[in-house]
RNA sequence: GCAGCCGUAGCUCAGUUGGACAGAGCAGCGGAUUUCUAAUCCGCCGGUCGCAGGUUCGAAUCCUGCCGGCUGCACCA
């Protein structure tokens, strides 16, 4: 179902053009001040300077306001339009097309979100753990970021494609086998993640100090990139060991990502001769210092796409990537969510991959994040300072959130609170990280995050059990349809408008890559519902008005249930 | 040095891409409970939007220059 903002674009329009004889935008917005009116156009100001100059007289923002509305047809869309201020053309919509909207919109099981009017094939680059290393918090922004954007994108009806980046290739691997095989470790038994940590730290330490095996680990990469089987069968377990221990984490997470995802930079591998020889044929990549680099505009150093010893590296297998994605994969619109120090790297390849051609038609889209920080606004580590790792972190949340349901909620049996402990813990860590938006760095406090008050996952699961309540109460749910929304108090009427808007928020979310406008958004409704909530009683009145306000509940817990899935964030039915 | 990001209330953050007197939450202060989950709600207090110019009907937002912070910068990813 259309859009508010989108049926009052359209008759602004036409009453623009058929008032002044030309088309414009007509700058449809929501009013910052409620006192004003729901929408406003705010194109007058602007418009009367050209109405003047096309007519040659003399005119003012108030006059063209005033044209504007004499030729505005929008039924019976509104209640009261005005022009206010210097030429601000206020639009207070009517209760009763506020009723009909709700009530079409509560029979539809999209809440009235249309999809995607040209669904595209659009590939999500997120997450990218590390092979033979646990994930850490430097993970966790990427992961549920870029896992809301696919959510959000996936509901329109585009069809999603997840590609988790592994960091599973490179001059690492080579060191880590060699030390594996020095330790005659047996290299078909099994090694824990933990394991594989420890040994990646004394291969680095050997590296660094032995020449003899510098050498043996570099032959190895060699071995292991011509694809030997012996050193492939080694590195293959140490993939599917780290797999074993990140999927847990993914799942625990409540994150979509599947094996069947993943696509590391090993998988580019055997691309990436064809992509320097492409880059060198069409003239872009030069000889420089021993080195294959590609000169971007703007930036002093180059991207190197090949080493002077003949290795590759990222930028080669980015590059690969989004030649893959655009032709074998035909993704049109290709979104990165990597940390915002990738800033120009990213600048550097998605130039050269224009300048090549392989992007002709896609959009390449980088949504940059800032860093976690810790309370003292440095980098989040733990007390020694070590980096923290995910498993810690989530195993803290949860511990947390238990410790709260239980003092909140004691009669529950223990293994339902460990439940919504998870719920609300995990729920938290992921609010509070997709609420900011995530061009800059914010900073990790628990206690806030886990607070029920203020724009916190809790305080929204809160609203939502709150109503689950009362449906418990009431017995036999309603029929949505059944009836009309009759919206008599201002407490109804303000929660109704927020809810119509939904639709609006999930196009700019995905459109713009930005989560906490999603959060604003369900923080905005879960205060709406609250006031509601404390004014309008819905079990002990009128049965029209009880049938209306059930009517209501529903379709705000429907609407925070949606809101809550898109993030990634459950949502008990209890609390 | 070059490039990028950022600076908004004591703290954590918004600010719909140039619109009306800059908004929330937390903290602080004061209220509300015989009522559907008080894990809640309502009110008050709190700002020279880093500083200075400029652009224009109009600037937290755009441009320039300072100040302060973060980040990246040739063979790691």
């Amino acid at each position: 179902m259309t859009n508010t903002n989108t049926l009052l674009d359209a008759a602004f329009r036409k009453a623009i053009s058929q008032s002044l004889g030309f088309e414009a935008d007509p700058l449809i917005g929501l009013s910052q001040n409620e006192t004003f009116g729901d929408y406003q156009s705010n194109a007058a100001m602007g418009l009367a300077r050209e109405v003047a100059q096309r007519s040659g007289q003399k005119t003012n923002p108030r006059a063209v306001a005033e044209k504007i509305i004499a030729q505005l047809d929008l039924g019976n869309m509104a209640e009261q339009v005005t022009i206010a201020g210097p030429g601000f053309i206020n639009i207070r919509l009517s209760p009763v097309w506020l009723a009909d909207q709700l009530t079409a919109r509560s029979g539809d099981n999209r809440l009235g979100i249309d999809p995607a009017a040209h669904p595209r094939k659009v590939v999500v680059d997120y997450s990218g753990p590390n092979i033979a290393k646990q994930m850490h918090v430097g993970h966790l922004r990427s992961t549920i970021i870029g896992d809301c954007l696919a959510r959000v994108i996936e509901y329109q009806h585009n069809q999603i494609i997840r590609q988790n980046h592994l960091g599973d290739w490179g001059t690492q691997f080579g060191m880590l086998i060699a030390y594996l095989r020095s330790q005659s470790q047996d290299t078909d038994a099994r090694q824990d993640i933990t394991d594989l940590e420890e040994f990646y730290r004394q291969a680095k330490k050997r590296f660094d100090e032995l020449p003899t095996f510098a050498e043996e680990a570099r032959n190895t990469v060699v071995q292991l990139q011509a694809g030997q089987s012996a050193e492939l069968a080694a590195w293959r377990r140490i993939v599917d060991e780290t797999r074993r221990h990140y999927q847990p984490i993914y799942d625990r997470l409540g994150v979509s990502l599947k094996p069947e995802h993943e696509r590391g930079e090993s998988f580019y591998n055997p691309m990436l001769q064809q992509v320097v020889e492409d880059l060198l044929s069409q003239g872009i990549a030069i000889r420089s210092e021993g080195a294959i680099v590609v000169f971007t505009e703007g930036f002093e150093n180059p991207l190197i796409i090949q080493k002077s010893d003949g290795g590759y590296l990222y930028g080669t297998t980015d590059l690969a990537a989004i030649r893959y994605r655009a032709q074998k994969l035909g993704a049109t619109r290709i979104i990165y969510t990597h940390d915002s120090r990738q800033a120009q790297h990213f600048a550097q390849v998605f130039a050269t991959a224009a300048r090549a051609g392989w992007a002709a038609g896609v959009s390449l889209e980088y949504a940059p994040f800032g860093t976690m920080l810790g309370a003292d606004g440095k980098p989040f580590k733990t007390r020694s300072g070590d980096t923290v790792k995910l498993k810690d972190l989530l195993d803290e949340a949860e511990e947390r959130a238990f410790g709260l349901v239980s003092q909140k909620n004691p009669e529950l049996d223990e293994a339902h609170r460990r439940q919504i402990a998870r719920a609300v813990g995990i729920g938290a860590v992921k609010y509070s990280d997709l609420s900011k938006d995530r061009t800059s760095d914010y900073v990790f406090n628990w206690d806030k995050m886990l607070s029920l008050d203020g724009n916190t996952a809790p305080y929204l699961q809160y609203v939502y059990a709150r109503i689950k309540s009362i449906f418990r109460k009431a017995g036999k749910l309603p029929s949505p349809s059944a009836g009309r929304l009759q919206l008599d108090t201002p407490q109804e009427q303000a929660l109704a408008k927020h809810l119509l808007r939904v639709g609006e928020i999930v196009e700019s979310v995905a459109r713009e890559l930005k989560p906490h406008l999603l959060c604003a958004y369900l923080y905005d409704l879960a205060v709406r519902f609250s006031s509601f909530y404390e004014n309008c009683p819905v079990l002990q009145s009128e049965p029209e008005i009880r049938q209306s306000r059930l009517a209501l509940c529903d379709l705000t817990a429907r609407t925070m249930a949606l809101g809550l899935d898109l993030l990634g964030i459950e949502h008990p039915e209890q609390m």
